[in-house]
DNA sequence: TTTAGCACTCTCACCTTGAGAGTGCTAAAT
DNA sequence: ATTTAGCACTCTCAAGGTGAGAGTGCTAAA
């Protein structure tokens, strides 16, 4: 069913003021603060309707009202009025950014600036190296039949995994290969997938006269087993979370820390929302995890060059101001695209 | 004073009841729970006396009593006895070391061990490169005049820094660069320090003719700047601390966590530990940093082929269960030193 | 359709109260 | 000289009662 203007208004009322003060709202309230020439009366009548469609509660029967999620849902979608980051503010974020010189430096930032600027908890996910071309490849003999594997990205990310190899690999095969690969990469545009191709076919031809063939031709596969690279999770701001009133209670707090302990679980929340063009909003129960279905999570990709790399969220108690919290998602992941196209 | 050795048995039951309930200690618990056939009265005037010379402490008048810090002090240095893992516990930890094949891995699975194993924040330091010997460097150019610098210890330990450069080093010279490092590297056993001595003899010699020498000069002395290089933090458990009786208002818990939250603030703690043969246990007030003042500590360094590496520590309340707590750290840590010195 | 008025409901802070846990002191027992 | 039984005393804590206050829904009048 559709609202009416009136019932709108002291929707959006009751949310903005419930977003403020986190304690249920009564009629009164919004008679004496949002000037809507109503007696209290008239307002609990609507309230009355709002509740009977679902779109706020009571926790008791004399007590004000909370916005449900639908209620949140229908504010995000048609209700509120989307908000822009002040120009100091923009300023700010920028120098904070001209700090950090450095890949990891850069990410690490991004976590944090999120976290401080929304007061929750700040995510981003590290771009996978299949976003991102090769630049060089390097094997390390470690011992032990193991070798190092360092892949360094145009970006400046690096990723290393450890290989086991059956047999045995000289250093000169290492470098031999190495330096071929490396020169496949020189002035190229490659990524890790391109690369296994290129080399699927050239390699074999090269190596086959050799003595260690299946050796080499194992650990080249293994190398580029896409499964072993995983995108790195920077996390910052658990502690915004313990000061929101809603989670006094230790063992709800309890309950979301412990899902934001496992940083891959949030890492893979957020990473589906890779492939959206526009900033994605989960509200409360809409979240599949039960541990954060008193959370909203507020997440947008970001990109190199153009091309989806990662993304960057933040989770905060569904009683977020969602069109701050989208403002300073949207503007960050943009300054972050900038800057890793940049490098 | 010296305690007799009625008051040191009294003392130890104190501790040992506190440490497993969190609830104050009665006279009346320990008659009945910790058969020194004496009456309550006995035990009450004993307390009394404890508490007189600040081993015990009341919260109020008619209550039970607490161990203080200096009572925590005394037990650890003198009452407790020293606990060894059994043998299947030494048997899963093996075990759970041997699924992580790769360095980082291999810290992170430590920090998680420590968590697990002794139910409190478990912290890792990861060894710094300088404790390492240099395996492999290469420069990477990234565009706009920064090298990207990745530098391969023995031990697979990665670190990278980014240089700003003010001049233009061409990729040739770069890799005339790595080269020759590398080849002053092959089957030696070179630490930073090292590495940068030999370089500043030799290198200026070889690039004294080169046109842009001063460029490629300071590009090298960058890149030695040991400022630059920081040891990794591992860092698990922080639930553990939310669980934990003495921790359930939100304000003590908001202190601690802001402290744990800031990743170097504890690792900067522990670092000091590094020097140290013995396992250091710091308790309560004990600490410099008041935000941990109601937690203990229990820290040790590991060795990379006998070699001071890095360190591993535990933080928990100061009611913990000391001896469980030091035989973990000290197995874990001689384990580690054991992994880190086969790579 | 709106609203003043009112009865009603529920919470919350505050108080009282009694049981229970635990103590320190003292005088008697060992 | 030590130990302990006995007892008065202190403090906490849970339970129950109370009244103020906040807020509601309903109704009848504007």
């Amino acid at each position: 069913m559709e609202l009416n203007e009136r019932m709108k208004t002291i929707l959006t009322a009751v949310l903005h003021r419930y977003i403020t003060t986190a304690e249920p709202v009564s009629s009164s309230i919004i008679a004496k603060k949002y000037k809507l020439n109503l007696s209290t009366a008239t307002i609990r009548h609507e309230m009355n309707l709002l509740e009977k469609h679902d779109y706020l509660w009571q926790p008791h029967t004399s007590s004000g009202r909370i916005p449900t999620d639908k209620g949140y849902r229908l504010y995000v979608d048609n209700l509120m009025k989307k908000s822009h980051l002040k120009e100091n503010e923009k300023k700010r974020i920028i120098q904070i950014y001209q700090k950090s010189k450095e890949f990891e430096e850069t990410m690490r930032t991004t976590s944090q600036l999120l976290s401080k600027l929304t007061n929750n908890i700040g995510v981003v996910l590290g771009p996978h190296i299949l976003n991102n071309s090769i630049k060089h490849i390097q094997f390390i003999s470690v011992g032990n039949n193991r070798i190092l594997v360092v892949i360094i990205t145009n970006t400046g990310l690096v990723c290393q995994k450890l290989i086991n190899i059956s047999g045995e690999i000289t250093k000169n095969t290492l470098n031999y290969l190495s330096n071929f690969i490396n020169s496949k990469l020189i002035e190229k545009d490659i990524d890790l997938i391109n690369l296994n191709n290129i080399l699927r076919d050239e390699l074999d031809k090269i190596l086959s006269f050799q003595e260690s063939f299946n050796y080499i031709h194992n650990f080249i596969e293994e190398c580029f087993n896409l499964r072993d690279f995983s995108d790195k999770v920077y996390l910052d701001g658990r502690i915004n979370i313990i000061t929101q009133p809603e989670f006094k209670e230790t063992n709800k707090l309890n309950y979301i820390l412990s899902f934001i302990e496992e940083e891959n679980a949030l890492a893979n929340t957020i990473r589906k929302y890779l492939g959206f063009k526009q900033t994605k909003i989960i509200i409360g129960r809409e979240n599949k995890q039960k541990e954060i279905q008193n959370c909203s999570l507020v997440a947008r990709k970001y990109t190199i060059k153009g091309k989806p790399a990662g993304a960057i969220g933040i989770l905060g108690p569904t009683r977020m101001d969602y069109p701050r919290m989208i403002s300073i998602v949207e503007y960050i992941s943009d300054k972050l695209s900038d800057i890793l196209s940049e490098f």
